[in-house]
DNA sequence: AGCTATTCATAAAC
DNA sequence: TGTTTATGAATAGCT
């Protein structure tokens, strides 16, 4: 069906095989539907492009029909799986055994049954890592100490900085101070009443207002 | 497609839903496998028919299928045992994991990342390991000594009765050592003819037998 | 189950 | 990726 017969094989051309794909998925998609009503069937489909992206449809849950599959065919799904697995773990167990005996040995442990061969490469590796890490310690020391050094010399361009502003707010505050208490005097001087007010004691002060 | 359209809805007629369930049946069955085939899909489709039959196409093995339903879902479609199997090798592999860069780091490898107390905890146990190797060492040493100055002493026996034996041995092989050239000389008389004897030049050897 | 009119799916082209 | 169109395929209803 379509504008040509085609053969039903591997469609090389990559861009038609990805616009048939997803014609055709869709198509299966809806027949299963329509089955699944229609006929009143239990129908599941599964299908993964090459690209790995999945699509589905299923009438009912997806584990029951698979226990259905189970009851009808008595064929074990899983079984192969789980001897994989039991394979598997024993595998990575073995592995695991092995490491926690070296890391044992690394730290000294159960080394009764090492001979002197085996405890010379155990003293040198430990020797190896002692150098790695003292290193490190000694890097991240110098680097501790390059920052402290560094901030040292910034806090004190910001002190230097500090003092500079202090003295110069100080030297406008001068100034500013002589102001306000030029207000306030003026303030006091209409707010009072005379009864309270100061009177200057020397006339040269009161010259200045 | 048929001689009339129908609506998407149970079919109540049931031979009518028989047929026509087994007609689409083949198709889905037939349209599964072609898309596979033109479009490089796995695909599985299982079909219960109402009566319980099963029908289904997979286009590679329906665990596989399955197992990558499951990895790119995340869903899980499988038994408790499969589950738990799934759970301890998760779990060991975790531990492999933890052990592997415990290892790495004792051996001075990927610290990159450790801070200054890590680093410290590093050197104390690799410390305490150098110190326990170096004690086994010792008491090795300490015993191939012992062991040594033991052999030392046994082989020091060795010798003084070797040699004692040596004493003995000369004394009675001088006697002997007369006894055996005796012999051999009657030997050589008896059994070689006249003709290849050695004449004796000087007869005062002669006299000596 | 087979036939056939009809609807549907889709290959190719845009 | 979506739409269009010509054509082959699927199938509903009938036998």
């Amino acid at each position: 069906m379509g504008r040509g017969k085609i053969e039903i094989k591997r469609i090389e051309n990559s861009s038609n095989r990805q616009v048939t794909y997803s014609k055709r998925r869709n198509g299966i998609l809806k027949k299963a539907k329509e089955i699944s009503v229609l006929c009143d069937a239990r129908v599941s489909v599964i299908i993964f492009a090459s690209s790995g992206k999945m699509h589905e449809f299923s009438s009912t849950s997806l584990v029951d029909i698979l226990d259905q599959y189970h009851k009808l065919t008595g064929r074990r799904l899983w079984d192969a799986k789980h001897e994989n697995l039991d394979n598997e773990i024993n595998k990575v167990k073995k592995d695991n055994d092995n490491m926690q005996i070296e890391l044992r040995h690394l730290k000294g442990e159960d080394i009764t049954s090492l001979n002197h061969r085996e405890l010379m490469m155990l003293e040198d590796a430990l020797d190896n890592g002692l150098t790695s890490i003292r290193n490190k310690q000694n890097e991240l020391l110098r680097m501790m100490r390059k920052k402290a050094q560094s901030m040292e010399e910034e806090q004190e361009q910001l002190n230097c900085q500090l003092r500079q502003l202090e003295i110069a707010s100080m030297n406008r505050n001068m100034g500013e101070i002589g102001e306000v208490f030029q207000q306030r005097e003026n303030e006091y001087q209409t707010q009072m009443p005379f009864a309270f007010r100061v009177q200057p004691m020397q006339p040269n002060l009161q010259e200045r207002f």
